[in-house]
DNA sequence: CCATCTTTGTGCACGCGTTCACAAAGACAT
DNA sequence: ATGTCTTTGTGAACGCGTGCACAAAGATGG
């Protein structure tokens, strides 16, 4: 029988051996004292605890380049996700296939979603109809959303959201970025050290510190 | 000269305002006692203290669907980012226009980034292909990876690389469904409930409570 | 069957981030 | 000018997650 021990995990995921074993009673996977963690019984808990071992039919709403590229993605079938459907407002699109699959026009929404059993939904839509969609979605009994659409959706309770900002990213390494560059040139005039001019009628008083590290950014 | 309170941001963020005013003190951004914040300075200096009143040229490698997705979105010029060059290991890709600009051949790679100053890359290329991209990338002076592929990637100290992995927001979605839905069944033989059988040599000893709350995972 | 050795499961303490609560600061009216 | 009122900035307390350290459990060998 292949077994694992907590250290051996841990150091291969870069975390404490503590945390892992607290974690995984957490889940009621007992490992053997003196062994470890039996491989196969492991994998099994974690992916069923996870939902990896059940089938999600998800629907991809806005069918652009990057309601393709999910279509295309196949890191989801791997992970027990089914895309049932592929739904877009362009009637010129209604048929065309993408990802093997014809896309389909959202007068179908409702029934597609209903005669698929489908609770999880994808919004790859501009900004302006991902609203209207995400209403549609929930009146038709999808109660989770993953939104790429760069706009923060109203749902009832019940309902979760995440949302999904690929800018968010970026701005994080250029904000990483821009504390490497600006590491030599510190306890500088701050204001306009970067090119852009401030507002003219700002700075009122301005007392703090300007080259301290704020600690809101994630590492 | 309008102003805001932290009270009113932090119910809009739907956080705490203390919270909220020891972040923005971090910033060294000092309020009005009385009154509140300054609307304009407030909104440059934290696009300042973020970077987003620099302009930061990045590349794409790996024009698929997901880059020319990439490479589409609006997101991101308003941010403060501008596209400086799409690139693809594909001949037939190379001068073809997308999003109204020419891809170019990886040879150029190296070129391209010492040209424009490159220091942050997107990798969007198929996992076996990320890890020698990442490399050349590096090499050429980049200090900033985002990488899309589904792969770890290895970088020499003072590299920052962030993954964005698509597919574990919907596990996350998946996770919270499988918990809606399992709410009114719980306490029972939980072991070959979710229709997979458990492999056969598994169980040696399963002694734990199986519906309780792990709380590993995001809310 | 007992001793030893390995590895789990977990109580406890530490540290960090969040929240509370309040003194200080400034605006505004009188 | 002086008092009042609003809102900031921050010291202190609280709560939670992480990591340490060890007792209990079970395997393994003599």
């Amino acid at each position: 029988m292949p077994t694992v021990s907590s250290e051996e995990l841990a150091a291969a995921a870069g975390v404490n051996s503590a945390k892992l074993r607290k974690d995984f009673s957490y889940l009621g996977s007992y490992g053997t004292r003196g062994v470890g963690y039996d491989v196969e019984y492991l994998v099994y808990q974690i992916s069923r605890e996870l939902g990896l071992t059940q089938d999600w039919p998800v629907v991809i709403v806005g069918i652009g380049n990057l309601g393709a590229a999910l279509a295309n993605y196949g890191g989801f079938a791997s992970r027990g996700f089914r895309v049932a459907a592929l739904i877009d407002a362009d009637p010129a699109m209604a048929g065309k296939p993408v990802a093997g699959m014809p896309v389909q026009h959202t007068d179908e929404l409702e029934k597609i979603i209903s005669d698929n059993g489908v609770s999880i939904g994808v919004i790859a839509t501009p900004a302006g109809a991902a609203q209207q969609v995400c209403d549609r979605l929930v009146a038709a009994g999808v109660t989770s959303i993953l939104n790429f659409a760069p706009t923060v959706l109203t749902v009832p309770d019940g309902v979760d959201v995440r949302k999904v900002d690929l800018s968010i990213e970026l701005q994080i390494l250029a904000f990483h970025e821009q504390r490497k560059a600006g590491e030599e040139s510190s306890a500088d005039s701050a204001d306009d050290a970067e090119g852009t001019a401030p507002p003219a009628a700002a700075k009122p008083h301005r007392k703090g510190p300007d080259g301290d590290v704020p600690a809101v950014m994630p590492a």
